[in-house]
DNA sequence: GCCAACGTTGGC
DNA sequence: GCCAACGTTGGC
């Protein structure tokens, strides 16, 4: 019996890697790299999984907001940047042996016609739970109901 | 570019 | 183990 699919929200500067960096990606799928947060590593690690479905969320970006779905190819690995000096989220201090950082993969699925900002889903009462539309959440990796990931696609 | 929020570091 | 200092995130 499978796990019942389960849906979240990454967080991508679109400046960095956005969703058309992701559709134009070899097989258009990426190494979702470069978390360095401990609660956000251990949802990779304990509760993403395969098959999962993605908001990719544009942060720091005009505009803010949803502005594409991926979902999950791989589960939790080590992540190869925390062990390469060249990298601007090379480690030092994880063991070699025990690396601390771990990445998934993920592939395109669809661009949103248009981007969800972030005002529209603050605005809609159906997502006043939803965690990006809480003050301070930094996290990049975030647990996104079944309902609210329907009610965001909903909203394009 | 500003700055509030928040996570991490490190001295004690 | 506390907590101030510091660095980063990310909306605006």
């Amino acid at each position: 019996m499978a796990r019942t699919k389960r849906y979240w929200l990454f967080k991508s500067e679109a400046s960095a890697f956005s969703i058309d960096d992701l559709a134009a990606a070899k097989d258009e799928t990426t190494p979702w790299d470069g978390v360095r947060n401990y609660q956000a590593r251990n949802l990779l690690r304990d509760e993403i999984r395969k098959g999962d479905r993605v908001l990719y969320y544009h942060s720091n970006s005009r505009p803010t907001g949803v502005a594409g779905v991926a979902r999950v190819v791989r589960d939790a690995y080590p992540d190869a940047t925390q062990f390469d000096p060249a990298s601007r989220y090379h480690d030092p201090r994880s063991p070699q042996d025990a690396p601390r950082w771990l990445c998934v993969d993920v592939a395109f699925v669809r661009k949103l016609p248009r981007v969800i900002e972030l005002s529209e889903l603050k605005a809609n009462p159906a997502l006043a739970d939803m965690m990006v539309t809480r003050r301070g959440a930094r996290l990049s990796i975030q647990p996104v109901t079944k309902a609210e990931y329907e009610t965001v696609l909903a909203m394009v």
